[in-house]
DNA sequence: GGTAGACCTGGACGC
DNA sequence: GCGTCCAGGTCTACC
């Protein structure tokens, strides 16, 4: 099966392949070369299925191996449009850009798009699976629930799609724990899965929810394993940036881009990009530092 | 509201 | 090879 899916200009897959780290995590996979992508992921009807992206002249190339139903192709064309952010507009952004030489390259390149996993489940394990380790631990972490708990393409066993709420919750945190190595955010992950799975929390319905951004962050914190940088992070994931996701890396940047490379804390990062207003999570996720770690 | 300590894991380092 | 230290956010208890 293969659908074109038209995108709001200006837009640049590999840019959104390159916003951020996502793309190295399971089931995400870069097709070498084409600047494409590839993410296996399970359908409503249970199905399994490979979703390769490429980019075309109005937007993207899906393609899914074999035969989809109608409501099977749907869904993989909501999915992709979500994922990649497909028909949303920074063009207020872009304006005020304009005058700041470090985003200038933002229209130019068609920056603002930050990849998204199919679903507010993955993305929110996956932001838990940030805190407190390194990236390469991230890596590690996910690729194991992925592979040990995921549904596996049939096409290629050696797949995997991510799990669903249902599958993890069906699992005990001493599982994930020594299985998948979360450490002490397995009780999180399984926590969150059971709430999801049960009905109690609907993650799918603060997509399209229009809660105001503080009240919303407020119910994001109420996540175990969620606090202010990863709220901060899954809110810029839901296309809202009036937080920024302060961490370590951010606390460094902002030191040395602003103080001499003085000691800053939360305060002076959410102060430097204080004047971006709604825009400010963009501001500090796509402004050219000075320094390099 | 602010702060200290615990939580886990892997990597770096010294012996 | 082994032991120790450290980095990375969040939670909980305490003030």
């Amino acid at each position: 099966m293969e659908v074109r899916l038209p995108a709001r200009a200006p837009f640049s897959l590999s840019a959104v392949v390159r916003s951020h780290g996502w793309i190295r995590l399971a089931p995400f996979a870069e097709d070498e070369g084409s600047g494409g992508l590839t993410y296996v992921g399970q359908l409503d009807s249970g199905r399994v299925a490979a979703v390769h992206i490429g980019e075309s002249a109005e937007g993207v190339r899906v393609e899914v191996d074999g035969g989809l139903s109608e409501a099977e192709g749907a869904q993989v064309a909501r999915q992709v449009t979500w994922m990649l952010g497909l028909d949303q507009d920074f063009s207020s952004f872009y304006a005020l850009a304009r005058q700041e030489p470090k985003l200038a390259h933002v229209e130019e390149r068609a920056r603002g798009r930050i990849l998204r996993s199919a679903t507010l489940f993955e993305d929110t394990v996956k932001t838990i699976l940030t805190t407190n380790t390194s990236w390469a631990g991230t890596i590690r972490m996910v690729r194991a629930l992925v592979s040990q708990f995921g549904p596996p393409l049939p096409a290629d066993p050696s797949r995997h799609a991510f799990p669903s709420p249902e599958q993890l919750a069906a699992s005990d945190a001493e599982t994930l724990r020594s299985v998948a190595g979360l450490g002490y955010r397995a009780p999180y992950v399984l926590e969150l899965a059971r709430s999801v799975a049960a009905g109690a929390l609907d993650l799918e319905g603060f997509k399209a929810t229009d809660t105001p951004t503080p009240e919303l962050r407020q119910e994001l914190l109420a996540i175990k394993g969620v606090g202010e940088y990863a709220a901060a992070n899954l809110l810029m994931l839901l296309g809202r940036y009036d937080f920024v996701p302060v961490d370590s890396w951010a606390l460094k940047m902002v030191s040395h881009e602003w103080y001499s490379g003085e000691a800053v804390g939360r305060a002076e990062v959410e102060s430097a990009f204080e004047g971006w207003g709604e825009w400010k999570g963009l501001a500090y996720w796509f402004w050219a530092w000075s320094y390099s770690a």
